[in-house]
DNA sequence: ACCGGCAAGTCAAACGTTTGCCTAGGTATG
DNA sequence: CATACCTAGGCAAACGTTTGACTTGCCGGT
């Protein structure tokens, strides 16, 4: 039962169809056996072959052009070097440098990164994590968890692949995770607007069922209260926040009865975006008659009229962390989860001031505020 | 020597610990032999087994949670079912639906893509290709070549791995791609232009050795000579079109001597807007003083002061037909290359107006024109 | 009774690595 | 000189699938 070395016409033929040098073809050129041309290129195990057969031995795979093939190591090893990044919406601008420090971070360490596509639906969302048990991802980053979704994370957990959460939290589960301080956000949104003597706010919020929007919620409502403030919800019904979407919940509010808030504080710059819209649309001034601010600050939303007052996150620190995390949790499987959260800034700009009656000075008629773009 | 069935701890505790069930442990249980298991599962092969056992055998298989290893499979046949998609730049706005378009049609292949990220930098490209190579991806989307990238991707093709190029051409080499128009592009924009009555048009162009630049700026150009109208180029040498680099250009195009244009042809959005916050800069206001249109039509440059025309390609479109090619050429390896290119459309919004002097009506002081924006 | 043909399954050799164990020398030690 | 020990490298069994070749059992035709 020889396996090497007998008759081999077919395999040998259909090798050089994709010209792919095997060990085995370094070996018999170096005059070795392949365990020793394996070992010799690999750097934990060069220890166990002599240093002149190892310089030999690299010199002809290196002339021979071999590259280990990975499929069979991972099918050996276990480890496919393969880490998935699972994302609710690839348009979304927040989420492109998260991937560049997931990609940039793992790259450092010889992964890569599968990309996944949910569009936040939980069947697609479990169709995803299945095939990705399949393909034997060494881990799996995920940005795109609801809250509920912890069975089916326990589910992937318990066959033993590990996850690491990014962005979005999930309830009652302990995983690596690192996300933004949402609370946090939330309460710097609403202290710059208490700030500014606002009294009667209005929030639009994000996607249900997802943590930043619930805890951001909670910040901002938690400060509102402290300042004994007058507060107006607006829940978003729909999966992503689009401007279309903050159009939408825009005009719910013009429209609720009741009187109107002086500032509005929208979960997503997309969203504020789609609210400045509405407001235009119905002759109303931002910031003289409603002042609104939104969050993530993407790009080009401070070169927009009025430029947005936004709250900043590090997208693409967040994704090197959890890239790091993920590396860490690879190479450590049993540390304790850790959990980070990274603060974001508010960024101060002029779609947000004083409410009328409260400025202390006349406004400028060309719209212009004395404030400076931070950006 | 049997492989199967002899004494087996360490085997059992270590697949029990990652708890995966592999083709022996479902034969075991249905009472078949693993090669019948196999083609029960494996539609191509289902044939091969009666349709009772094949009912029996599913039917356990569900039960017992199996997933076929799909890392074994691609070692054994070849195929991994991974497609890489290589980038410039992630954090360019519209390179996100491109990746969108492909990752969705890729899903509904069975396959997932892997992403790299060359910075534009060549070397970086190498390491990429290289290490696709070793994980033996079944072809490579490549959005990031550059036009003398010609010899790396022969010698990679020449490995029999199949490449298909999107958004971006390369000199000399006949692979499927799958790009925009840009000589239409650029010739769309000239055309606005000088429809405009501009006679005096600046281009600045994107980073050099990439074929969008080469062609868009073709295409203005042939398009201005036979207008009989002057061109001003100016040249990035950055590798990424940024606002920054868009304000650079802008400076030297105004400290330039000899006279301004009247208009101006960025061939990126984002540069385009790097050139208005320059002109506010100075004191110049566009579009009266000069008008200025950009490329990509990226979000939310229709609600910047003042909304940018621009020109607008079908990204997810394109990257979903090069995915689409992709699948053509791996189920038909002998089929000639194909290169489709997707016309783009002009979008004006109020960054262009005719040159001072030529306009038919009084310009509306509080800089609002007639015309609406189309997005 | 014999053969051919077919259906349904089994057998085992791959795919290209990795790695525990074994062997063959050489060197140091008793 | 015998023994133990080391080093360098060979051997072959895995990893979990896929698949060509083979076996078995059964039927119908001669």
């Amino acid at each position: 039962m020889k396996r090497r070395g007998g008759e081999r016409g077919k395999r040998d033929d259909q090798r050089r169809a994709r010209s792919i040098v095997t060990l085995e073809d370094v070996a018999r050129v170096a005059g070795v056996h392949y365990s020793t041309v394996s070992r010799a290129l690999d750097p934990s195990k060069v220890w166990r072959v002599n240093p002149a057969t190892r310089k030999h031995v690299q010199a002809v795979a290196r002339r021979m052009g071999y590259q280990r093939d990975m499929v069979a190591s991972g099918l050996k090893r276990g480890r496919t070097h393969t880490v998935a990044v699972v994302v609710a919406d690839l348009a979304n601008p927040f989420i492109a440098p998260v991937l560049r420090g997931i990609a940039n971070r793992l790259e450092g360490a010889g992964m890569m990164s599968l990309i996944g596509e949910t569009q936040d639906d939980s069947k697609r969302l479990a169709r995803i994590l299945d095939h990705l048990l399949s393909r034997r991802v060494d881990a799996i980053i995920l940005t795109a968890a609801r809250l509920s979704d912890g069975p089916a994370l326990r589910r992937i957990s318990r066959k033993g692949i590990p996850v690491v959460l990014a962005v979005r939290d999930v309830a009652g589960i302990r995983f690596p995770s690192c996300t933004n301080d949402e609370l946090l956000g939330g309460r710097l949104a609403a202290e710059h607007l208490i700030g500014l003597g606002h009294r009667r706010l209005a929030q639009l919020r994000g996607p249900k069922d997802v943590s930043p929007t619930v805890e951001r919620a909670q910040g901002f409502s938690k400060a509102v209260a402290a300042a004994r403030a007058v507060e107006i919800v607006v829940r978003s019904t729909a999966a992503t926040p689009t401007p279309d979407e903050g159009r939408r919940l825009m005009r719910m509010l013009l429209d609720g009865k009741g009187s109107l808030p002086t500032a509005v504080f929208a979960h997503h710059d997309l969203m504020a975006l789609g609210a400045l819209a509405m407001m235009a649309e119905r002759g109303l001034s931002c910031p003289d008659e409603i002042s609104i601010m939104g969050f993530h600050d993407v790009p080009q939303v401070d070169r927009i009229t009025p430029p947005l007052t936004s709250i900043r996150q590090p997208s693409e620190e967040l994704g090197r962390i959890a890239a790091e995390m993920t590396i860490a949790t690879l190479s450590w499987p049993d540390r304790p989860p850790e959990e980070r959260r990274l603060p974001p800034t508010l960024v101060v700009r002029e779609s947000t001031t004083a409410p009328a009656g409260q400025r202390p000075t006349v406004l400028d008629p060309t719209g212009e505020t004395v404030r400076k773009s931070t950006s």
